[in-house]
RNA sequence: GGGCUUGUAGCUCAGGUGGUUAGAGCGCUACACUGAUAAUGUAGAGGUCCGUGGUUCGAGUCCACGCAGGCCCA
């Protein structure tokens, strides 16, 4: 077959013949069917947001994903990969908000002048969010990502939304979704809840003034806190914690502290009530509540309402030793259901404010709750008319009437108009109204219970509609108890390969144990509604499919209970459920009206399900599981790989796995690769509002994927973040993808010359050592590479790869090989040399394709006649098998020695100013060891040729010129003298010419109460005298640098050589021209060089008459050394 | 504030289980080479292996405490 040559390939372009050859030849499909009953290998794509544009990270995560899937295609396997876009959300609502120039409270508010109806308002969502699926589309072909983009996931289809309705029923039958309460910011004023986006609004953080108190917390005397006792040789001792709201305090069932913060137990007074107390709190918030000039002070000479009062830090100790210690009830108005009033260790403790110690109740902070529900610490709460669990504030921000002595005033002054404020005073007896705070305060500094009172300026959030304060309250939300299934999820989680393995043990492993309730509920407008209906009493249903939505639908209407309206809605509905033409979202759904058992109107709940329940019900879901492909299901769950952005790991990663651990006892994914970020070049995040983004089309474009895939790939790992910078691509594609198509090239030219074509097998019997060499090197690589892929180690795999073209078979099998594929005829050598060259490449162009499917493709088919071989493209061949019978580590060794000798014989001409077309009569080489000198033997042709020695000779110790050196091995010498080590290395680097042959003979020798053994020390041969030698790690070389006449004439005849086949290269001649040379007679010595080398020059030159001329007439002038020759060379 | 992670030459990165002289590529300087040429070879300059303390005969590597960057969470 005859080979194509390139001139400046463009890699851009390379790639848009190959995609329009898979695209032509439907190469992704065939690479799914022709593995057709092969074992299976399954991919989850998790689904990108199509709302925004792709970035240049996208080719980087992308590209993982690609890598393994191709790999385990070349191996056998049938992947599927069936894309998906991820389509409900804040995100996606904001965008809408902000083009329709309208806010949340704007939806379905008739009030409003800006009214839009959630019905527009869905339908726009649903328009926006495929908006960009069309570049989207465009990148995944043009960066070669394979994936089905015919037959996505949407997570807004019905069929979608039926299975993870379906799955949040079979959650609802195990008693793992149950309704709670969440504590968000609520607005008594307003009576609603706030996002943390509108507590975000500017203006909504405002300072005020508070009453913050320190209170005085009693621990009680048990096992736990008995040293504190002892150490406070006292029978009290209590904990400072501070507050800024001290109306939650008669709701605090806990205190927390921080496991490494420093405490110290202080012997004081009470500045109020002036009792002897010890108290507890961080030792470096001491001095904030005690004067220094009170400390270590008479408490003796003490007098009541003194100043400055005495105090003492008995000791100090770690936070960790408090954990559990219990006290008593600052407030007890309510008593808890289950034990309550411990010490907690919580990660939010800081020794900014307060004492280190955080008053914690449950039902009014974000944190208490979360810390509280680890640690199982109850909330306190009282029982409303229908004995529902209350907290002890109402709706309205005031008391209930448990707390009897402020029942029903609201906990923030800022809820009363004037008047009732007036009216309270009056009620109080004041001059003055006083709030909630400032009489608890009061309350407790004559309770004993305050250590301290003062006014407090800080920031804090306002209801941005009526500028009232806003308090963190518990409101309803719907929850999967994922604490239940905990530990079944942190021991499937060992079970997870996960790549680098910190992510799964430290931040995805420690995420599973500090595990709270899964929060599902959103309420917002464009999202997986929750499928459930209930009544005012609390009766109510989980819908688990369409049809038993049709069912309830058609029960409902048998009744006499609805109302018309909602008789008519329900028929509606109906209507369009059974004509299959019916939207599963709000406004639709809410206008279904169930029976209960009671015979109750059910409406269904508001709330909307997390987005991230959409992703991680993927698995069931993209196939319409169970209502449909329950086969295809089987086969493809679970996951054998995933891979997305380490920020996912509480996003994607969490939520596949725990669906999967609740409703299959099973992780969703084997493998995952958590990659890292793409920054740009100085290490910053990439926006388009800084400008620094890079254009992922622009730069497939300029610099083609395959140079850019394989950049990102080999610079960094891909769970590192990665510095992008074009420079990188450029030097990818120079160095290693211009090197590789120079090597094909190379090929080409000669193999059509030759009309060669490679019978792809390799016949030991003529391969030469330099064949076998490269041959076995490419085993170990495939053996290596093939072991990187498989362990999700991409970089290393390009990394060998990369040393493997560059390093092994461009610069030295190519380069030390030339000669033979352009002399003369093709011989069983020249058979050899093609065959191993073209099986190189065309296994490189295997190994690589998972990184560089474009390039790895367009090689293979260059090296392939594809008619003939019947495998139409790369990403259809199964991967390399490495074959041991070729691996020769003993070659191997030799020609790493040769290599090394070459590089020192090159160093020693560079210095001695001898270029290499000189030759020189030999080289000597000390040997210490038989197998050494062996291994040299085998590779010295190729050490004469490549550094034009005419021999190569060998010194050992008989020779007598040898001097060598010892030095200490410390590696063996350790273990067996310690601390003696210096010692030992002294006697070592002492010991005489005669200790060494004794230690060599007897391989042990006793030095000044030391043995030493032969392996406890390195021996190295010295520079031999005479010669000009170099040596680098344990080989040495010695250069013979007489030139005698004859190499001289020899050196010349070398360098005409070279100027006549630069005479020739700068005519144009082809290689092919054969060609006559007159050359001036000019200079005797280089006269004589020419005659004496006639056949060896023409021969090089392919020149069939060299003739010297005394006249010349258009001859052409050429430096030569010192001179000017003047040669005429013309093609016959 | 917490969890995880990174820190080695001007830049990008390698450096199993501790072993005394820390490497590669790019870039820079110089000299070669030139029928693979967007290459290649040789030599040179360039390092407080983030800091401090510790363990050890010996620490880039192990431990502790910090510093700086990143991600996620609060």
């Amino acid at each position: 077959m005859n080979f194509k040559e390139y001139k400046n390939l463009d890699y851009g372009q390379v790639a848009d013949e190959i995609l329009k050859f898979w695209q032509d030849e439907k190469i992704f499909e065939k690479s799914i069917e022709t593995r057709e009953g092969n074992p299976t290998f399954t991919f989850y794509e998790g689904p990108p947001s199509a709302n925004g544009t792709p970035g240049i990270h996208h080719v980087m995560a992308r590209a993982i994903k690609d890598i393994f899937c191709r790999y385990q295609t070349l191996k056998g396997k049938q992947v599927k990969r069936k894309g998906g876009w991820d389509t409900h959300g804040l995100p996606v609502e904001l965008q809408v908000e902000k083009e329709l120039g309208i806010t949340k409270d704007d939806i379905g508010n008739l009030k409003s002048p800006k009214y839009v109806s959630v019905e527009e308002y869905n339908k726009k969502c649903r328009e926006t969010v495929m908006k960009f699926t069309d570049q989207w589309n465009d990148l995944t072909e043009k960066m070669g990502y394979w994936v089905d983009l015919d037959n996505p996931y949407i997570t807004y289809e019905n069929d979608y939304i039926e299975s993870v309705w379906h799955l949040l029923k079979t959650l609802y039958e195990k008693g793992l979704l149950y309704k709670g309460y969440t504590i968000q910011p609520y607005s008594p004023a307003a009576g609603t809840g706030l996002s943390s986006h509108e507590l975000n609004q500017p203006g909504c953080y405002r300072e005020v003034k508070d009453t913050s108190l320190t209170a005085q917390f009693k621990v009680k005397l048990t096992g736990k806190s008995g040293f504190l006792f002892d150490a406070a040789e006292s029978s009290n001792v209590y904990i400072l914690a501070w507050t800024t709201t001290p109306w939650t305090l008669p709701a605090n069932s806990a205190l927390t502290v921080g496991k490494n913060i420093e405490y110290s137990l202080i012997k004081s007074l009470n500045p109020y009530t002036y009792e002897p107390v010890n108290v507890v709190l961080a030792k470096d918030l001491v001095g904030k509540y005690f004067n220094e000039k009170g400390k270590d002070g008479d408490f003796s000479k003490y007098n009541d309402g003194d100043k400055i009062i005495p105090w003492k830090e008995i000791f100090s100790f770690k936070g960790n030793f408090l954990e559990g210690i219990e006290y008593e009830q600052l407030m007890p108005y309510v008593q808890p259901e289950s034990p309550a009033f411990r010490v907690i260790i919580g990660d939010f403790v800081t020794t900014e404010d307060g004492t280190g110690v955080v008053h914690t109740s449950p039902t009014f902070g974000a944190d208490d709750f979360r810390v509280a529900q680890q640690n199982g610490i109850p909330s306190i709460f009282v029982k409303d008319e229908n004995g529902k669990d209350v907290p002890i504030v109402n709706r309205q921000g005031r008391f209930v009437a448990e707390i009897t002595d402020y029942a029903n005033e609201p906990v923030k002054e800022a809820y009363l108009s004037e008047a009732e404020k007036e009216e309270q005073r009056i009620k109080q007896g004041r001059d003055k109204y006083l709030s909630v705070d400032e009489r608890i305060a009061i309350q407790l500094k004559t309770e004993n219970k305050a250590f301290n009172v003062q006014k407090f300026d800080h920031p804090y959030p306002h209801c941005w509609r009526t500028d009232k304060p806003v308090l963190y309250y518990p409101l309803d939300s719907w929850f999967i108890r994922t604490t239940a299934v905990k530990d079944k999820m942190i021991a499937l989680n060992n079970t997870i390969n996960w790549k680098p393995e910190s992510t799964g043990t430290g931040r995805f492993g420690n995420w599973l144990e500090n595990l709270v309730d899964w929060n599902l509920s959103r309420s917002r407008y464009w999202g997986t509604p929750l499928p459930i209906w209930r009544s005012e009493d609390s009766e109510e249903v989980c819908v688990g499919s369409l049809k038993e939505l049709e069912n309830g639908i058609t029960h409902a209407l048998k009744d006499d209970v609805l109302s018309a309206e909602q008789r008519a809605a329900n028929e509606k509905f109906l209507a369009l459920l059974k004509e299959g033409k019916e939207d599963l979202h709000r406004p639709f759904v809410d206008e279904v009206y169930l029976i209960s058992a009671s015979g109750k109107v059910m409406t269904r709940e508001t709330d909307l399900i997390d987005v991230w329940f959409d992703s991680g019900a993927m698995p069931y879901a993209q196939w319409h599981y169970p209502f449909e492909n329950k086969d295809i299901f089987d086969k493809a769950y679970p996951a054998d790989f995933i891979s997305e952005g380490v920020d996912q790991t509480r996003g994607w990663f969490f939520t596949l796995h725990a669906i999967s651990s609740m409703i299959s006892d099973s992780v969703a994914f084997k493998n995952v690769v958590s990659t890292g970020l793409v920054l740009d070049k100085n290490g910053n995040k990439m926006s388009k509002r800084l400008g620094n983004a890079v254009d992922p089309f622009e730069t497939l474009k300029k610099y083609g994927a395959d140079p850019t895939r394989w950049y990102m790939i080999t610079n960094a790992q891909p769970w590192d973040n990665l510095k992008f910078d074009l420079a990188g691509i450029t030097e990818v594609r120079n160095k290693f993808f211009g090197t590789l198509t120079n090597t094909y090239n190379f090929f080409a030219l000669y193999a059509n010359l030759d009309g060669y074509t490679p019978t792809g097998k390799l016949d030991k019997t003529i391969a030469t050592e330099l064949d076998q060499w490269i041959l076995s090197k490419l085993q170990t690589l495939i053996k290596e590479v093939d072991e990187s892929y498989n362990t999700y180690e991409p970089t290393k795999a390009g990394r060998a790869i990369q040393e493997f073209v560059g390093d092994h078979l461009s610069n030295w099998y190519v380069r030390l090989g030339r000669r033979r594929f352009w002399k003369g005829e093709v011989t069983a050598d020249k058979q050899s040399a093609y065959e191993t060259l073209a099986y190189c490449l065309k296994t490189i162009a295997q190994l690589m394709s998972p990184i560089a499917p474009f390039y790895g493709d367009w090689l293979y088919k260059n090296l392939t006649d594809t008619s003939t071989e019947g495998v139409q493209s790369v990403h259809l061949t199964n991967f390399p098998k490495a074959d041991e019978a070729w691996i020769n580590t003993d070659l191997e060794t030799s020609m790493d020695l040769a290599q090394r000798i070459c590089s020192l014989i090159h160093s020693l001409r560079k210095t001695n100013r001898i270029k290499v077309r000189q030759p020189l009569s030999k080289i000597l080489i000390p040997i210490l060891s038989e197998q050494t000198r062996e291994q040299i033997r085998h590779v010295d042709e190729l050490i004469k040729t490549e550094v034009n020695i005419k021999a190569v000779e060998y010194l050992n110790d008989a020779s007598g010129v040898l001097s060598k050196k010892v030095k200490p091995n410390f590696k063996a010498l350790g273990p067996k003298f310690g601390k003696e080590m210096k010692a030992v290395a002294a006697v070592i680097t002492a010991m005489t010419a005669d200790d060494l042959k004794a230690l060599e003979e007897n391989k042990t020798i006793a030095l000044e109460n030391f043995t030493i053994a032969l392996e406890d020390v390195e021996i190295q041969t010295e520079d031999l005298p005479g010669y000009l030698t170099a040596s680098d790690a344990g080989i040495t070389v010695a250069l013979d640098i007489n030139i005698t006449p004859e190499l001289k004439q020899e050196g010349i005849a070398r360098d005409f050589v070279n100027r006549i086949q630069n005479l020739r290269k700068d005519s144009g001649f082809e290689v092919t021209d054969k060609i006559s040379i007159q050359l001036l007679d000019s200079d005797p010595e280089v006269t004589a060089g020419v005659v004496a080398f006639k056949d060896f020059i023409s021969q090089e030159v392919q020149a069939l008459s060299l003739e010297v001329v005394s006249e010349l007439a258009d001859g052409q002038e050429v430096e030569f050394e010192e001179l000017t020759l003047t040669v005429k060379v013309a093609v016959l």
